[in-house]
DNA sequence: TTCTCAAGCGGCCATTCGGC
DNA sequence: GCCGAATGGCCGCTTGAGAA
């Protein structure tokens, strides 16, 4: 068998011939342990040679690593090995000395560098923001060292920015601190929790963007005189259905199940397909589109519902020049309010808009359909409700 | 579409273990 | 003290959930 260590005096010749072990074509590491001074030698991997010395301490081994060859030649790092192993030989272990140092002196300001440093790419605007939020409000933090912080640091600093500048900069502030801490975290187990576990986070409203209600009829009447039947469709059925923009622009035919009444989603955010009852109006709509000349010449062989000309064939962003202001997920966000103005449960809103549940960890029941009849009454109110806004009916009242 | 965060995976390397 | 093998951690990469 081929030995993994081989006794050597280790000079630049034997270093520069040290080959890794190779298994099955499969390299190895080697050491190449020193005949002058014991303990001290050279590992071998395919790709780099390290020096190293070794000595047991208390009943283990202990191996320190001085570096690589190429940055450290033989008569340096042997030097090094010598000094190390007379601290060895005293007691001192210098791998929980490096550990100890490391984490004593990484400051917030260091963490947050490696944060934005690291290789996930990150936009330009982040890593501005990320700047802007600790030297904003954290700047006497930056040359602070991570383990010097204590959960009451966090939870008073955190208040302190709530009560100063309103509880979103507090809570974006630390949220750039703890992901800071994390990364941290990750190379210096010694930092122990994370100590923002103490913040008392401010409650955020999540942004909104509905159509207001006063301003539907006017959407609504904006909608009917555009002059791409296709387009005009698809601003009704996202309004209507509650679907996000991508998962309503490329709806197929072949996802509409007649008999149930039910539009099949296949691949929403969430990962889990489901079915959505389809409302009276709905299926009008998807009738007309059926019937439309367009569908049946320009785009006869097309399998989208809002068919274009294009790379997906299918309908993308829509932008028109419209009176009332508006996003396509704004039109989402009037189906999840005029929801919740009704009397509709929390839970089947959730449903019908695809957002998380607590049984979403069921995948392997595929399909939802025990949930479709239960969702059907919930999105015809809405689907009324809506259809009444639009016509300015309601206005009144909401 | 953009972003954060978490988790999983494989390859490689630093460190530890345990026998001699 | 030496040696071979095992272990565990780091890194780069990918994927996906969730929020906006």
């Amino acid at each position: 068998m081929a030995k993994t260590s081989i006794p050597v005096k280790l000079t630049k010749t034997a270093v520069d011939n040290a080959q890794p072990l190779v298994i099955d074509g499969v390299p190895r590491q080697r050491l190449y342990l020193d005949t002058e001074l014991k303990g001290f030698g050279l590992c071998v991997g395919a790709r780099t040679k390290t020096f190293f010395t070794q000595r047991d301490m208390n009943g283990k081994t202990v191996r320190v690593t001085i570096g690589r060859y190429g940055v450290y030649i033989v008569a340096q790092a042997r030097e090094e090995a010598r000094e190390l192993l007379i601290r060895m030989t005293k007691g001192i272990n210098p791998n929980r000395e490096k550990e100890q140092r490391r984490t004593a002196s990484m400051t917030f300001g260091e963490a947050l560098t490696m944060h934005l440093d690291s290789n996930k790419r990150r936009s330009e605007r982040t890593i501005h923001d990320y700047r802007y939020l600790a030297e904003q409000y954290l700047s006497d933090w930056l040359g602070r060292p991570l383990i010097e912080f204590t959960r009451k640091d966090c939870r008073d600093r955190h208040q302190k920015i709530g009560i100063d500048h309103g509880p979103y900069a507090a809570n974006t502030a630390f949220r750039v601190f703890r992901a800071a801490y994390n990364s941290a975290l990750k190379v210096h187990e010694e930092l122990g929790v994370n100590p923002t576990i103490a913040v008392d986070w401010f409650p955020e409203e999540r942004r909104k963007a509905a159509i207001p209600s006063v301003d539907l009829a006017a959407w609504f009447r904006e909608v009917l005189a555009l002059p791409n039947p296709v387009r005009r469709d698809y601003l009704l059925f996202v309004m209507l259905t509650g679907l996000r923009r991508q998962n309503a622009a490329s709806v197929r035919w072949s996802d509409v199940d007649w008999a149930n009444r039910a539009l099949l989603v296949p691949s929403p955010k969430s990962g889990r397909p489901f079915q959505l009852p389809l409302s009276d109006l709905l299926l009008d709509l998807l009738k007309g589109r059926q019937g439309c000349e367009q569908t049946k010449t320009v785009f006869a062989d097309s399998p989208w519902i809002f068919p274009a000309d294009g790379k997906t064939g299918h309908i993308s962003e829509p932008r028109e020049d419209f009176g009332v202001s508006f996003t396509i997920h704004g039109l989402r966000n009037t189906f999840i309010t005029v929801a919740e103005s009704l009397d509709i449960s929390p839970y089947a809103i959730k449903m019908l808009v695809n957002h998380s549940t607590p049984d979403k960890q069921d995948v392997t029941a595929g399909y939802i359909t025990p949930e479709l009849e239960r969702l059907r009454k919930p999105m015809q109110q809405i689907t009324d409700r809506l259809r009444a806004l639009c016509q300015g009916s309601l206005v009144t009242r909401v």
